[in-house]
DNA sequence: TTAAACTTTCAGTAATTTTTGAACTTTTGA
DNA sequence: TCAAAAGTTCAAAAATTACTGAAAGTTTAA
């Protein structure tokens, strides 16, 4: 396979998977075209590579800043902008993690911590299913939500290191 | 909190998380529903709790039971079909994590293979950016890959313990 | 202070995804 | 064998989400 037919699989690939996780797929697609830049670009470079519009390509790029996965650049001399992104996989991994877990599992256990609280009757059985689904789904986010903290923290070798130690 | 608002809580919160996850609101908002349910609900149980048309819960209910999520259940001397979802969260994440990591995250590999393989001049830098990143992810989705591995065949209280044993 | 170079915004449009509902198929019991 | 009761399908409609392009805003340098 020949780079330039590889660079397009890639960017479609990651812009499906993107959409196939909640992310809109030109987002994924700004995000893995700059991934595979080694230096950064342009606005307009984005939008002749992708073939989208100026307003498209501004709007994802502000979200991909917000996501923490691109940067903003500036060379002395020029006014032009230029984004780069982290080509660290384990920062993006995380990144994505961190933003995630703000987002959404923080959210949502706080919302099962409310729902934890719930009054009823003891001989309703929909009480008795609600309460024990409600807790078994609050123990796992829990979980979750200290394996990702560990994650934040850790540095790659040493969390794949930990993780396979045991699993070997 | 009454119960019957925790409920209409419990259903809406769980079709938000599925959306921001790529799986459609009605599929989750169904099986929340299943999920405190203590009986297995019929068709028109679930059309009428979450109002919605009988095409639109026939087809998310056969996607369910696509997902493993939700199993047909038939009662003697009766034609009605009904629907039980399992309780069991553990069960359900590993459901979940085996169909994306079929779905999505096992082409993602075999792509990320072919990619490379992909042939170039070393001293072209976009060759060098493009081969580094794709090495890159391609080793953090094997270490997913046999993590989820793991974690499908795994018990839920030797995982847990296992992963808190290491990072404290 | 002006104008060129660039960035941002957003109303309108387009594309995509989801839902409906009615026609169609299957199963069952009389 | 038939009709009632249930289950399935899918074209069209509705809802949602994403994109465009042009106007408005900003920054810079002369």
């Amino acid at each position: 396979m020949e780079l330039s037919e590889g660079r397009l699989k890639f960017i479609e690939a990651w812009g499906k998977l993107g959409s196939e996780w909640g992310i809109n797929r030109t987002m994924a697609q700004i995000h893995a075209l700059l991934l595979i830049s080694p230096e950064a670009l342009t606005t307009e470079d984005i939008m002749e590579e992708l073939t989208i519009s100026r307003g498209n390509t501004n709007m994802n790029l502000r979200d991909l800043i917000g996501w923490g996965l691109v940067e903003k650049q500036h060379k002395s001399g020029e006014r032009k902008e230029y984004f780069y992104a982290d080509k660290d996989t384990w920062n993006i991994a995380r990144q994505v993690a961190k933003e995630r877990k703000k987002r959404e599992l923080d959210p949502i256990i706080k919302l099962l911590n409310e729902l934890s609280e719930v009054k009823g009757d003891d001989k309703d059985r929909n009480y008795k299913t609600f309460r024990s689904s409600v807790k078994d789904i609050n123990k796992l986010a829990k979980n979750v939500n200290k394996t990702l903290e560990t994650m934040l923290k850790a540095e790659e070798s040493w969390f794949w290191g930990s993780i396979f130690k045991i699993f070997k």
